[in-house]
DNA sequence: GGTTATTGATACGGGCGCCA
DNA sequence: TGGCGCCCGTATCAATAACC
């Protein structure tokens, strides 16, 4: 075994066994005392933080916080990396858009010096668009603050911007669930000031504080873990070539032909309403709601809506 | 084959805990 | 409090392996 491989498994059985003394590790690792004192003299110098007890019933520790960078990635592997960091980069997740120039280096580090600019040449033509929202920014350590409040189970304090009152309200936020929805992140929780259930738009958090007191959700909100937003079904005429093209959109996943003709009719089961009505808006050729009636009456008000403001 | 790095064996000093 | 055992720290020397 070479002397660095040797210093890599005594981190590990550390890390692994807990307090050791150099005879116990060097029966470990086959080899004399003298050898692992010498290895831990090593480490020592790398700054690998070893605790040294002296004496009857001594032996050494690893700080068990140390982290061991055991995972060496590939040139393919480190590229994914940078495209899902891309991605949390444009989906603006919190603390991946303020930190993406530093780990983007590290990764790009990581890689051969005539990979790098192969890399970069490949990143500069990668770009994602994600056009719903575009949120503000957040506070610092929003992150790591919702994080530690689902980890941990504890209620946060938040000071949230309602933009339709322009008004500021302290809110204890008991959290549920994390989540990334048409652009925006958001917190969903229990609002201890409304005593309901309330979304959070993590750009209106306008500061954010964890609490000592754990979570609190009443009975009635235990059905929280199976809620799903609710679907609808919708009938529609769609021409058959734009079905070609439309059919692998998102709001098209649960879709069926009940009618090949001329044009299918199609049945889509969805919580994308406003998908539905702006399909049939931008494409009045291609596309016909059929079903439900309230669609259509909506879009027949729009028309007309529009067509009295641009007379 | 010479040089350098690594390893093993041994010895000694000193810290620490236990115990009489 | 001092002896004892256990263990870490350091030094020295010789043997061996790796490298040029």
């Amino acid at each position: 075994m070479k002397k660095i491989e040797r210093m890599n498994a005594i981190i590990y059985i550390l890390k692994e066994k807990g307090k050791l003394t150099a005879k116990e590790i060097a029966k470990l690792l086959d080899v004399s005392e003298r050898t692992i004192y010498r290895d831990i003299d090593a480490l020592s110098q790398i700054k690998v933080p070893l605790i040294t007890y002296e004496g009857h019933q001594g032996g050494y520790e690893i700080d068990p916080n140390y982290f061991i960078p055991s995972i060496k990635l590939t040139e393919a592997e480190i590229t994914n990396f940078i495209i899902l960091l891309t991605l949390g980069k444009e989906l603006k997740v919190p603390g991946v858009h303020r930190d993406y120039e530093a780990l983007r280096l590290k990764l790009l580090n990581a890689i051969t010096q005539d990979g790098s600019p192969k890399l970069n040449r490949f990143l500069d033509k990668f770009k994602v668009y994600i056009n719903r929202i575009n949120p503000g920014d957040y506070v610092e350590h929003i992150m790591e603050t919702i994080i530690k409040s689902l980890e941990e189970e504890k209620k946060v304090k938040l000071t949230y911007y309602t933009p339709l009152k322009d008004t500021l309200t302290e809110r204890e936020v008991s959290p549920y669930r994390f989540t990334f929805d048409e652009g925006g992140w958001y917190l969903i929780g229990y609002c201890h000031l409304r005593e309901d259930k309330r979304t959070f738009r993590l750009d209106r958090i306008k500061s954010i504080e964890l609490l000592h007191s754990n979570c609190y959700f009443p009975i009635d909100m235990v059905s929280f873990e199976n809620e799903s937003k609710s679907k609808s079904s919708y009938h529609l005429q769609i021409d058959r070539s734009f079905y070609e093209i439309i059919k692998h959109n998102d709001y098209m996943e649960d879709n069926k032909i009940i009618e090949d003709s001329e044009f299918f009719t199609v049945e889509i089961c969805t919580d994308y309403e406003d998908s539905i009505i702006e399909l049939a808006l931008k494409n009045p050729t291609s596309v016909k709601v059929l079903e439900p009636q309230s669609i259509c009456e909506h879009l027949k008000k729009i028309v007309k809506d529009l067509s009295q403001i641009y007379t």
